[in-house]
DNA sequence: AGGCAAATACCATAAACAGGGTAGACAGAG
DNA sequence: CTCTGTCTACCCTGTTTATGGTATTTGCCT
């Protein structure tokens, strides 16, 4: 089948086998003339839908995908989650013009490890497929910025009335499965002093028992998984 | 103070106030020529010690931090931390050769919006804060490879025993709170029956009670917040 | 100083729970 | 067809909670 079998996997000396997946005809063009000028690699085939994407996967392995998003008969992330399902170890890159979060946080967690807006200029695009085939995820800044805000976002809802320190020691414990007995000990206070505060807890996390205290708990964010 | 007190927040005409923090003297004089010779910002000063940035950050406002991590008298994170919690509107980049997960995720939980290896050029560099005041992320590409990992892993533990579809759904119940009585009602099976399957839950996630249970599952993503 | 809230402590009781054993119905796997 | 696993159901007993009331100490605020 291939050419030269020798090398195991020590240089990667085997060209990357590159698929390209995207709809506009001039755009398509102008790629797949890119990546055949791309000496590192070759250019399995330049499809134009899903489907025919979807048929070449699954008829040769493939290193890279290069995709577009919106297609005209589906969405890009099903090619990419095919990709990642049949060659675990290939990389998908995506370049769309889609840049809102919910598409290309879509992608990042279909496998994507890359992700350029159109607008990159060939160089750009080059110096990416090789940044990526370094072990490197080349993502605009834009879309990066989709990311960093998505991992520094998480304070989901530190509302809610306070608990006080006792409290959330008290809370804790109970989240571990502590009796009283074994809460009074660990705080090294009165087995009789514990139920104060878990009822104090109750009231202010408007639970009646511990499991939903501890439920309410975890969805308010105050004590950590 | 100022001198054109005159355009509001419409465009952005104002210098943007960078502080350099970079311990490495040749390093650091190299960036800050770079800055200097920037004609979108005002280089604020150039410091080569955390507390100085400190102090620094304290006497004046700041747009723009560009900051190493690793430094003789702390570590430049705590820099970050203080930039966001004085200027909230400002932003941060590193500049680093640190590139290790722990790392970087905890710039970025700080507040940085840009990181950058040290290996990257003058012109990356201008290039990156422009970007950077644009609203992008400008990440260089092995960084971002540990962003994209994290946010793909998340998969958090779908391992250890699987629960039954009977079993999940009594599970949400404790975890809302249920006593045996309102399970049984709700899901219309014997009140008899509930504590069986509970006593199964228990056994699956090593839980003893209820509280514990609720806890180990949400912790291991079998249940939704 | 006086007032107030929080944290601490103790007691008592009814309700709920955990864990033990036993067993029938039913579906899917071998 | 038999075996296994699951869901269902029941009983019993000791333990743990939930909740009521009351009181002391500490620290903060007026």
């Amino acid at each position: 089948m291939t050419d030269t079998p020798a090398s195991p996997d020590l240089e990667r000396t085997d060209p990357v086998r590159v698929l390209l997946l995207e709809d506009d005809t001039p755009l398509r063009e102008r790629f797949a003339r890119i990546l055949e000028d791309w000496p590192g690699g070759e250019l399995v085939a330049a499809c134009a839908t899903l489907d025919e994407t979807l048929a070449l996967l699954r008829q040769q392995p493939v290193d890279l995908l290069m995709t577009d998003l919106n297609l005209p008969d589906g969405h890009g992330i099903e090619a990419i989650h095919l990709l990642s399902k049949l060659y675990p170890n290939a990389d998908a890159m995506v370049i769309s013009v889609l840049a809102d979060d919910e598409t290309v946080l879509a992608a990042i967690e279909a496998g994507a490890v890359g992700y350029l807006l159109k607008d990159a200029d060939p160089f750009e695009l080059v110096e990416s497929i090789e940044e990526l085939r370094a072990g490197g995820s080349p993502i605009s800044s834009s879309i990066a910025r989709i990311l960093v805000r998505r991992m520094t976002a998480p304070p989901p809802s530190p509302s809610g009335p306070p608990l006080t320190p006792r409290e959330t020691e008290i809370l804790r414990g109970i989240a571990k499965g502590f009796t009283y007995a074994e809460l009074a000990e660990w705080l090294s206070i009165s087995r009789q002093t514990v139920p104060v505060h878990i009822k104090n807890i109750y009231r202010k996390l408007a639970a009646n028992n511990r499991s939903e205290a501890v439920y309410e708990a975890s969805r308010r964010g105050l004590i950590r998984l």
